[in-house]
DNA sequence: CAGTGGTCTAGACCACGGG
DNA sequence: CCGTGGTCTAGACCACTGC
């Protein structure tokens, strides 16, 4: 069954782009792709339309279409291969667009999550702390203690670290808001962040607060976060209830690794 | 202390791109920054020349260096500002360019690692492994259970369903590869996983086979891997022994939120 | 062989950041 | 204001895939 088309479904007759717009263009026609995606009208196995066809259609040049292309790519979304063309991927890889860090908030979502500031203060850095987030001698920052929970259920403990001079922040806010939605607020945009994810067996602190018994086996995470400035803005240690909640990430391989792999230079 | 040259050393001195070369310029320049920085030529928070500057001192386009320059900001090795420039990243971003889902390779280059396969057999898929790899009933899978060991401890206990349609495996090469170089050998290119992480308290087996007692918690991950051509190709069920091993990943935010973010329509 | 994406060019104008 | 990266165009040729 080879079609050209896409089914039943033409996704080039629904996208329009607005060239008044301050939207890129690449941006738009990515986007009108991806809610098509989202909405089921283009499904896994679907062929696009190649990239010139896109470009006379739509008015842009390939360029412009092959960098909204591109952008599908980086999410997952299709697959290219040259001479075979742009294919709809499986919807497991580009389902979970999710990001570790976020996750929190995307899957509290749909359990009512509260956040009890246990602490937060300012305090001098320990030497850990600098070590993470490359700070000097005497730096300040700011520790919070959070206990984050999901349908009435504890969820995890989470332990972060902030250089104080990054930003404000408000209890309050804490409470209601997830720390990095606080930080975009300040025009802190994280961009990337190393992660190292362990096991431990709960203190008895730890099982108190989560609702476990001690020795109940949790995961850990610690985490630096960067910005896209590439500050280090956030240092942190969280330790997950493993019975409530599990990490999820997409992980995409080199693409370095296997151009190396199959070219002969 | 504004360089425009990068302190004591011009790193467009020593870049030369082969126009012979089968390997596209792009990808000569990326590399060859690449090494500079992986050499410490070029250290955190130096400055690059522009894009302009360094298309005319090389002879390229300029959408050729934005090519190159995209490839290093992809890697999490450079970040650009708008009227600022092009920075070389904190090394801790760049540094752990290894993926969760090929670090036991690299970890246990220092380590010498050894991997005993327990279980090798072509068997009728599971309804969960049906399920994670999309196959159709009655489908057969390679099952694998392998123990891999680094400086004679325990590390992993590691279980692998791989479509039998895929490829053969030997044995006798798993014991000495990991399963992607394997993978690989057979033009198979994995490109995308979809992971989950937790936490569990080992079982009297699993405390045998890793040198822990009942109870120690340990570290899982469950993850299916896709492969280039959006194939799915591997679901794997994995239990670290935590006290020996973590988990590092990279994780890269969206940068469609950011954009949403930053924008006024 | 025809069809596809991959690479590359030589320009253009715009948007943002900082002095 | 100037310098920077961000977007966009209208072409060109090449390399891989599958028939």
């Amino acid at each position: 069954m080879a079609r050209t088309k896409l089914g039943s479904h033409d996704p080039l007759e629904t996208i329009v782009v607005d060239r008044s717009s301050p939207v890129p263009l690449y941006y738009q026609l990515a986007q009108q792709l991806e809610s098509q995606i989202a909405e089921g009208k283009l499904v896994s196995g679907d062929r696009l339309e190649n990239e010139v066809r896109i470009a006379e259609a739509l008015g842009l040049s390939r360029p412009t279409v092959r960098q909204a292309f591109r952008y599908l790519v980086d999410k997952g979304l299709v697959t290219r291969r040259r001479g075979q063309g742009t294919v709809i991927a499986e919807e497991k890889v580009s389902r979970q667009v999710t990001l570790t860090s976020l996750y929190d908030d995307l899957e509290s979502a749909g359990k009512k999550p509260t956040t009890e500031v246990i602490r937060h203060e300012v305090i001098h850095a320990s030497d850990l702390v600098k070590e993470a987030l490359g700070l000097d001698e005497g730096a300040m920052v700011i520790a919070l203690e959070r206990l984050r929970s999901g349908g009435g259920e504890p969820i995890a403990l989470m332990h972060n670290f902030l250089p104080a001079t990054l930003l404000d922040l408000s209890t309050d806010r804490l409470r209601e808001h997830g720390l990095y939605a606080l930080l975009r607020e300040s025009n802190i945009f994280p961009s990337r962040a190393y992660q190292r994810m362990g096991a431990k067996n709960a203190s008895l602190t730890e099982a108190r607060l989560l609702h476990q018994s001690k020795g109940t086996a949790l995961l850990t995470m610690e985490r630096t976060t960067f910005d896209d400035r590439g500050r280090a803005i956030e240092f942190a240690q969280h330790v997950y209830c493993a019975s409530r909640y599990f990490l999820y990430s997409t992980v995409s391989m080199d693409v370095s690794e296997n151009y190396v792999g199959r070219s002969t230079y």
